[in-house]
DNA sequence: TTCATTGATTTGTCCTAGACAAACGTCAAG
DNA sequence: CTTGACGTTTGTCTAGGACAAATCAATGAA
């Protein structure tokens, strides 16, 4: 009886919501205020986007998460759009270094994927690799994603693999004594699990005891898990895709719901350019500063401990 | 100026979504039509949901996880409500053998849990520790979880530390010859990766070459990924939480587009006694099944090769 | 019995249009 | 250069109506 698959006119609200990170409700009122994209109309009234209006969101979140606003992005043309993109490619890439990933994974070459990770983890050492090699890699395969060089697919390939380097070296390292116990998770619409990944594998190099609750634990469980398992840092790391605001809203409520001997640390490029927002949150602008991070808290630590 | 954490009445519509998991449509549809959970108001007239309203919604939440239809949970008042989980679990447990498991969550002793994982797989095998040892602790954290022995965070943390161990054990493994490729992963809506790995663990033990999206895949992902990988057989978990005809749909659709000389294998709780109604599919009934099939697959595979 | 089909009910999601406040850009004054 | 006031932009909330997909209950067929 249900015999879809005809030559589709488009996808529902809900899926363009999933694969653009547009609410619903930003894309109607975008409809009713700006007049900007008519998507067609099923039978019964409800929006189907063709596949191009969808590829046309996807440009401006993607823009709009680089900080462009929403206002002038709406009025300008499908090419005035794509020309804005490359500008923004261009200042990135030209590291040559990390162009190599490009056609091991057009070639779907896993094996040589997996060994190149282990190789180069191994020659430069695990924060080298974490701070350098990892974030010029992702910036490589978000930028061929962006110029359809490569397909969804093969950017999660990208992610599955690098996650199991990682997890695989963390498991590898023991915490050192004098050291923060620190909780890792994301919150909830936050599934990025890369980020939290490499803070991991920097703060576990460190010597920190580090535990993982994965990607999107409710708010109250954090604070459960965090209060009952003598925990000295909770660590959340925000995606740049994630709407600032939301970030922040989590963060103030679980700054507020966190006894105040447990610091709250957070990171991610959603949270960059924001630290005067996020007062009593220990907000990390890059990978790097979890070093010093930590040396910090360890100073502050003894002393604190030597006075009792 | 903004200066919130005077004693809040609730928190908002957006924050309950993020926490419970229900739509924010569902919420209000169901306040609408049941009259059910009268959140506060605030000055502009948006709810407001007080603490112990979130903790119902995630009570019944839970339960509809667990198959209860909403109309029955939500005609419930509090009280039925908790006696319902109880009664759901009595019909389990009685497995002493892993009863050590409960005292070292409580403890939040995460040292000894990772420790204790280790030693047993080492002592057992990981074929058997994959096939009795973890089923028998997920139903018995399972029960914990729904006489509120346990909080959801245990669960959780569980969860995590269970699905390290299998991650790093299967790290260690390589494939053999005449051994198929295999690609792992869940659909839409199923998140639960923890019989996704116990999968792969058995699968790798028996020598097959391996390679998971993690959850959540896309279905056109699958195929692409499946069709350029030159993939052998495509393998999918099914959780019980997960709606059996919502899987069958899913496995029928991707059987479809799916090209026919790659097999497609599928397992968990929600498939357990539907073999027959998916044909072209290879149902794996328990995890024991994985190594037959394995060999199966080998027997027929060298055949054809010979015969080429 | 066991399995498919039909009809009634439940239940989640989508629709419209109005409203408001937080975030941001701009301009002026210290 | 920084700080504060003001206007604009922009996302999210609210309301009730509507529909279709999922599920239950009862029936008929193998």
């Amino acid at each position: 009886m249900v015999e879809p698959d005809l030559p589709i006119a488009g996808i529902g609200i809900a899926a363009v919501e999933r694969d653009t990170g547009l609410g619903k409700d930003t894309l109607r009122v975008w409809e009713r205020r700006y007049g900007f994209l008519q998507p067609h109309r099923d039978a019964v009234g409800e929006r189907l986007y063709p596949a191009e209006q969808v590829e046309h969101l996807r440009l401006i979140k993607r823009l709009m998460d680089q900080g462009h606003r929403p206002g002038a992005l709406l009025r300008m043309p499908m090419a005035e759009l794509s020309q804005q993109t490359q500008k923004s490619l261009t200042q990135i890439s030209g590291n040559d270094a990390v162009d190599w990933v490009m056609p091991m994974l057009k070639a779907r070459d896993v094996d040589h994927l997996r060994a190149e990770f282990s190789q180069r983890l191994a020659r430069d050492g695990l924060e080298r690799f974490v701070t350098e090699t990892v974030p010029a890699l992702n910036r490589r395969i978000g930028d061929g994603w962006m110029t359809g060089e490569i397909a969804i697919y093969e950017e999660h390939l990208y992610t599955e693999l690098m996650q199991n380097q990682l997890r695989s070296s963390i498991h590898a390292l023991a915490s050192r004594r004098n050291s923060p116990h620190v909780l890792l998770t994301t919150v909830k619409d936050e599934e990025h699990l890369l980020g939290l990944l490499m803070a991991e594998a920097l703060l576990a190099a460190n010597g920190a005891w580090c535990l993982s609750l994965g990607a999107q634990t409710p708010v109250a469980d954090i604070v459960g898990a965090a209060t009952c398992i003598n925990i000295d840092i909770v660590a959340l790391s925000f995606s740049s895709a994630y709407p600032w605001r939301k970030a922040r809203n989590a963060l103030v409520e679980l700054r507020a719901a966190l006894p105040g001997d447990i610091e709250l640390w957070a990171g991610g490029a959603a949270l960059i350019g924001r630290e005067r927002m996020l007062p009593s949150v220990v907000v990390l602008d890059t990978l790097g500063d979890i070093g010093s991070a930590l040396t910090n808290w360890r100073m502050r630590h003894s002393a604190k401990s030597e006075a009792i």
